[in-house]
DNA sequence: GATGAATGAGGTTTCATTCAT
DNA sequence: TATGAATGAAACCTCATTCAT
């Protein structure tokens, strides 16, 4: 089989199929979402999901691999020719926020489905999420911390404090910028000035 | 029907069942635990369930109600007789996390199981869940935010980045109360001096 | 679970359900038979069959239990009480193509699903059928073959002409026990006089 | 559609298409072999396969025309030259075990594949296995069986033998050879001398 | 206070087959 | 000569739930 972006590039079946399956994972999550409601939202027979990917666990996966890559290539985005590391992570935790909240459900997996949900491919679901996760771990190594702040901890609750707000962010209020700044100063409080 | 406080007074098996439940359902998600497993980590019948609760979704409430009810417990413990605001923020952080990440299963239920899940008894859980965040609604308005800073939406990203700490945090690590510690530190840096 | 012979004297439709299983096993093949028609033959629904076994295929080893079970005692029977060796094979010939062609269909599942069909229970098949091809080990090794006359390999011959004959055989025709004499004869003429 | 035989001469797609049906019908049988699993030895799309064959049904009935007309030809050249009617007979017994344990999948899927799994096909399948069979009626004809000999029961006892020979044989032990010698042997005990 | 037997709806998956290109 | 995409029927199996005992 041909790499999924080639595939998905020449096919728009394909890639309605991708988008319904991210919208119906990121919303109801991995278990709940049939692989017979997402043929449905695509109009094609449950039997055709199979053509295109061996199990619902492997649909899972492409998924994920389109989220990591789109939500990856903003924030790199988002930083690129900012040299300061405090205007560089705000920048960041924007990009990261506005995806998570805004955009196509495909980030938004990410923050739903945990790895330990489809045992068959936890491990590389796992290595998708770290690596985007590296990315954040790059950007906090050169911001000051102050003595006694927990780089390492600050980073994990600070991208858990943004997968979360999901649950409980709606678009009618505040924006996803606002909610990034709201974040950004939480993080500021703990450096040095 | 009496209360559950009352029958599982009364009755050991009903407290495995909701053990087992609680454990289940935090480990695994609502849709992803099975009544059949629940029933045969008891050694009971999958039919027995339904002696005792009238669905699953019945079940999924009597765990979270418990769970409310114990955190609840732990953080008033935790706040009683601080008066000052930022310490008792401190105590109520630490045995929100100490709970979530510790302890019996019902509390991290509350944050593993989202309300959307259970349709025919959202309102009710998201009603929980909101009495149990209105301790923190209160503890917080008595801390002198900055200028720019948005109280609620700090509390709600603060209760996410605890909440979410159960998807990556391990016991051989760091404890909670580290955790704890380090949130409030992000939260202190909010505050006026 | 306790045993299937203890579950069956108790439980009239699980019998009903191993009889059809083991008749539509026997016509049709493992692969092509349908849980959905065993239930059907039962007037259970699909899904009842696995309140009973876990899989097809254990519901397969069931049958070639109860089949294996069937035969040896049948064989052992007719055997019993004689003492010269011809004799007693000839016997266990008529006994078993007597069961093999005549009777219900679990003996004859063990001629017409090959263990290989059933990669899961493939070792226990074959260890069932060893077991019961042991008797017939034992018959032959009483006989006094002629000098370059191979034992097991006119066992496993003998065997196999029985358990084929089932694909030819008319009950309009000749009796089982009719084949099993010519069966007798084709080996007598192998033994010294 | 131009016969068989000038199409699998003119193109050797064809023919491993074939080749690969005979060996999965001969190793998994009729039902468990999938035309996908065909067409994918190939390399060959599922599709291609009906471009070949109307079905799967015909796609079987090809390969045991060709069975038939392998074990045909090797057995009759096997004869071929010898008068006596028993040492006729043994090297027919010899080449058809040659054939179906040694050779390629074509003839073995005869004695694995019953007509009655393919009942669009049945008589006609039948009627090619008769065809054959009807060789050795001829040779058994010809030979002086003992009184109580029943000639018809005993081919039918030994082509089984033969044919289920297939399930226990393995290649490391006795050659096809001895086996068709003690099968001789065992025809022999029947005749007068 | 529970169980044993079953249901019925629906889940994931398989597979022979079709058909436009 | 094929293939790529899909279909539709049916396969095995799961699971919340029911109910007589």
């Amino acid at each position: 089989m041909s790499s999924l972006k080639a595939r998905t590039r020449a096919n728009s079946r394909l890639t309605a199929l991708l988008d319904a399956a991210a919208k119906q994972f990121a919303e109801k999550g991995y278990k709940a979402t049939t692989t017979r409601d997402i043929a449905k939202e695509v109009k094609m027979q449950p039997g055709s999901v199979y053509y295109h990917f061996k199990s619902k666990g492997e649909l899972l996966l492409a998924v994920y691999e389109v989220g990591v890559e789109r939500v990856s290539k903003r924030v790199k985005e988002a930083v690129e020719g900012k040299t300061q590391p405090l205007p560089k992570l705000k920048s960041a935790l924007r990009a990261h926020l506005d995806v998570i909240l805004d955009e196509t459900a495909y980030a938004r997996v990410l923050a739903t489905v945990q790895p330990s949900e489809v045992p068959e491919f936890e491990a590389q679901l796992i290595a998708l999420r770290d690596d985007y996760e590296r990315i954040f771990t790059k950007l906090m190594k050169d911001l000051p911390f102050k003595k006694g702040s927990d780089r390492s901890v600050i980073r994990m609750l600070t991208i858990g404090a943004a997968n979360y707000a999901q649950w409980w962010y709606r678009p009618d209020g505040k924006t996803p910028e606002y909610l990034a700044d709201q974040l950004s100063a939480m993080i500021e409080g703990c450096l040095k000035e």
